[in-house]
DNA sequence: CAAACTAGTTTGTATAATAAACTAGTTTAC
DNA sequence: GTAAACTAGTTTATTATACAAACTAGTTTG
């Protein structure tokens, strides 16, 4: 029980910020997406929508697929099979907190 | 769908921060605890511990009974119905990303 | 009477998230 | 043909936050 409590400590803060969380979420549901996609459906502002894809990059759960689509810069993001992995850790790791009902 | 991760963003972020959801789950499983309780269980520093309680406390998600056992100060924290509704829609709001298996 | 304990508060540092401003090129409307 | 709007971001600066460590103040135990 206890046991379950310390879990929360060793939250992956990667994902746990709540604008991450929320990008990770949307990239688990497709294949890939880009960043109008990802910014509309975030409602994030476009500085920090970057800012958050980054450390997503830099903890090597998403990469970004960098292509042209005729002349104009089209980047595909996508998550990672680390970034899955981690994921589904961290959900585990909440689902012993959500998972119990309390009352 | 996009209307629940649009839930994320307003997560409740006194209760989102692991210490904090920690000490709240650890409220939600008893009628009260104290100091020392508390800070065996999270692990905490006594630093942190006093600090996450007195924000819990500010946002009106526990209370303080401050009474003396003997000529010794002692404190009781439980959870406020606040706390349990705000827990409860907290729980609500992360059942999105919890529910959802991707794979 | 000194060390350890209860129950914290205060302070300083380092990390962070966020918004706003900026960059650089492309496409569309007038 | 040029100004406005769009794509796809990056950079910068401000603010907030968490955290550890040091401090306070009294009490109890050896």
């Amino acid at each position: 029980m206890s046991a379950s409590i310390q879990n929360l400590s060793g939250l992956d803060r990667v994902i746990h910020e709540p604008a991450r969380l929320m990008l990770v979420t949307l990239l688990s549901a497709v294949e890939s997406a880009d960043f109008l996609y990802l910014l509309k459906e975030s409602d994030l502002t476009k500085g920090n929508l970057s800012v958050h894809l980054s450390k997503l990059e830099e903890a090597g759960y998403i990469e970004a697929e960098k292509t042209f689509r005729g002349k104009m810069p089209h980047t595909e993001y996508r998550l990672t099979s680390k970034g899955k992995s981690a994921f589904d850790q961290y959900r585990k790791n909440l689902s012993s907190v959500l998972g119990v009902k309390s009352k």
